[in-house]
DNA sequence: ATAACCCAAATTGGATCCAATATTCAATAT
DNA sequence: ATATTGAATATTGGATCCAATTTGGGTTAT
């Protein structure tokens, strides 16, 4: 009998790295706003010549999380509140949908894995966990939605503000109200409500939107 | 007294012309879905090396035009017919919003030139053009919203289905009725009426998905 | 002292070369 | 005849080197 082929290796190839692991930095703000992206001091870290991080970076800039300008190298992009505020009104647009096609599908294990992540992020108390754990209750809410493209939209929409989004948290009642709002969520989704889950998804995102303006310079 | 620095020449890197050019020939489909990129190759036809090639084909595959197996290189991308439908349903939820955001900023050069890619459009005999031309008139209806992220998606939705919207175009009567629908976009937006634009924009594209749908294999 | 200028250092863009992997096809065993 | 093996070829991934451009500092003229 033939054995199956299984990829034991696996290993991803080094611009992928570079480009995980920098848009990691990006979106953790770990690497500030503005602040240049070396390509030789990325490709030492990383023990890899410049190409790899070449690569990467024009994977980053199309995504919009750098900004290049030729021979001048490539910035860490940021949002001014205008643009910021358009990602969360495309946010609350798509996100919505994304939801509404995810409830019928749902099954017991991602109800469940839905209602572990959202009561891990309420019981959290640790601000550096915050994003993660937020950003986990969305995707367990999102996993059984078969609507790909709006997901990498999502996905790319949310690596944008996910720096504005850990602001939010940490600010005044934020934490909270993200908590409860989740909490509701996923009832409505228990109860099958894919109408609810989405109004109530699109409160969310508008809420959060807000209480960010608010506290914005311009606003 | 020194002279501004103005670039003269603003010549775009080899690695943009590549994409670029490839890009295009991809959307308007020069090259086949599931056909080989050999980067020798393309780097041979721009005259330039493989490092170009390299990054035109990682930014197109970030934008989903093609897809890369390490140590395979890449293909055209192809859409199954669900992945064709939700690209249009995407459109038909965000190209609503940007005429809808559009139509309260538009001058009358805007609307002028929308009047005139309209009548271009209706007036074309030559299915080669009808692509570009019916590209053309969404763009010059888009072009006042301040929506850019909503356009980049759009965009790049439209990149995706471009074939699929030529192949539509040239069905039927499908040159007909897009003619028509577009003149009916067009007299709500120098009716200014917002609402009705956005509401004939949803219906012109979900009108497409359907026809297009209709003569699909599977349906 | 200040502004224009020029040259060296830093940085990016691209070309060439080498390594790793896949593919093809002829040779061989069953 | 068919399946398997293995070497030759093709192709991609990455490293190193060179060219083009920007940047920063020192020099000089006013």
């Amino acid at each position: 009998m033939k054995l199956k082929s299984m990829d034991i290796s696996a290993t991803a190839s080094a611009s992928t790295l570079v480009f995980d692991a920098l848009r990691k930095a990006i979106i953790e703000g770990q690497l500030e706003e503005g602040e240049p992206l070396r390509q030789d001091e990325i490709a030492r870290l990383f023990n890899t010549s410049r190409i790899p991080v070449r690569e990467a970076i024009s994977r980053l800039q199309e995504q919009g999380l750098v900004k290049t300008q030729r021979y001048k190298g490539a910035i860490v992009a940021g949002l001014s509140p205008q643009e910021t505020e358009e990602i969360f009104d495309l946010r609350a647009l798509v996100e919505p949908e994304i939801v509404r096609s995810a409830v019928p599908k749902m099954s017991k294990d991602q109800l469940a894995l839905a209602r572990e992540k959202c009561a891990a992020f309420s019981a959290s108390t640790d601000p550096a966990t915050w994003g993660d754990l937020n950003r986990e209750f969305h995707e367990a809410l999102y996993g059984a939605s078969d609507l790909k493209f709006f997901q990498e939209i999502a996905d790319n929409a949310i690596d944008r503000v996910e720096r504005q989004i850990r602001a939010q948290l940490v600010m005044s009642n934020g934490m909270e109200r993200a908590g409860r709002e989740h909490f509701g969520i996923l009832e409505a989704c228990e109860k099958g409500d894919a109408e609810l889950a989405a109004r109530l998804t699109k409160e969310h995102i508008q809420g959060a939107k807000k209480s960010l303006l608010a506290h914005l310079p311009v606003g």
